[in-house]
DNA sequence: ACTAGATACTTTGACGTCCAAGTATCTAGA
DNA sequence: TCTAGATACTTGGACGTCAAAGTATCTAGT
């Protein structure tokens, strides 16, 4: 018997007679497993300032036409919930890397923008995230790029908006 | 231009000269969101008295020789940390779903041991799961399959010793 | 001109992640 | 027999996730 975890368990499926889900199972535990690894060697080499969530938004920002996007844009373009933009932000301004603005036309509106030294941080991270994580994923390039598109149709499976449903 | 802020990420990345890093990035945005995706219905399923992380606990136990496991090797099996299964063991405990003991033969270990009130609830989840996602993620169960070895190796990458190892 | 409803952001709280530190217990070796 | 080092678990804290609620601002419609 394998001493993989994840293995035990598709086995542990199969013996309670959820054979037909045993493979969904599998990849998604596999799925929140390959993120968790992901996640904690991103965080290692982003440490001790950035950690992926915080280094997205910069990224974002340092993308953007002047460098300054609405709080909500963030939330949009990351998906994530507005609260966590919110505590992400408060980070990277207590660290200087990005300040807050009010717009003047619109007073519900708050502009992050990103200052020189988060623009010189986001792209020593990038440096380091390219070389360390994103160059080499284990997988040759053509396999990732098909796994990214059969991950894209679970993605739209599960509501995403994204490249998969034009295909 | 894609609406899909994945694909806007890995065009701005080659953009910006880092063509050969797009593609791994991509891959690990989207493993990242899908997992996201999956963890918010999952999560939504199993409201309110569990999560994720309690329900794999739970069917931990549930699938135990004697519906029992010392603390370290839940945190062990399930590959998170030790201050992770305590808290979540925490509330599973609050919810009458498991008891914890101390091993009366070795004083530093404390076991942990489903109810009937859990099992029944373990039980009920997977019922619920199977049907709403473990069924139907998206993919032919042979493209499920195939997905679930290329992430595995990616998992293998990473250091965990899984089942890539072997092929 | 006014207001109900919408939008934007923050705050509070629960959750589970990890790190670091603390406490308790066990054990191999001297 | 004793102890240094190891193991097991908990606690405190930072972090970012989401839900719910609160506050401030905007706007379409009357």
């Amino acid at each position: 018997m394998s001493a993989d975890p994840i293995a035990l368990a598709e086995s542990h499926w199969t013996d309670h007679g959820w054979a037909h889900s045993a493979p969904g199972m599998r990849l998604v535990t596999t799925i929140t497993r390959v993120q968790q690894l992901l996640h904690q060697r991103i965080d290692d080499l982003l440490r001790p300032d950035l950690t992926f969530a915080r280094y997205e938004i910069l990224m974002l920002l340092a993308f953007s036409r002047r460098g300054a996007l609405p709080m909500s844009v963030i939330g949009s373009r990351l998906q994530v919930h507005a609260a966590s933009v919110t505590s992400a932000v408060d980070r990277l301004e207590r660290d200087g890397y990005v300040t807050r603005e009010r717009v003047e036309s619109d007073g519900r509106r708050v502009l992050a923008r990103i200052t020189s030294a988060g623009r010189k941080r986001a792209k020593a991270a990038t440096d380091v995230l390219n070389r360390e994580v994103f160059d080499d994923v284990g997988l040759p390039t053509a396999t990732a790029r098909k796994v990214t598109v059969d991950l894209d149709r679970v993605r739209a499976h599960l509501g995403d908006a994204c490249d998969a449903e034009r295909e």
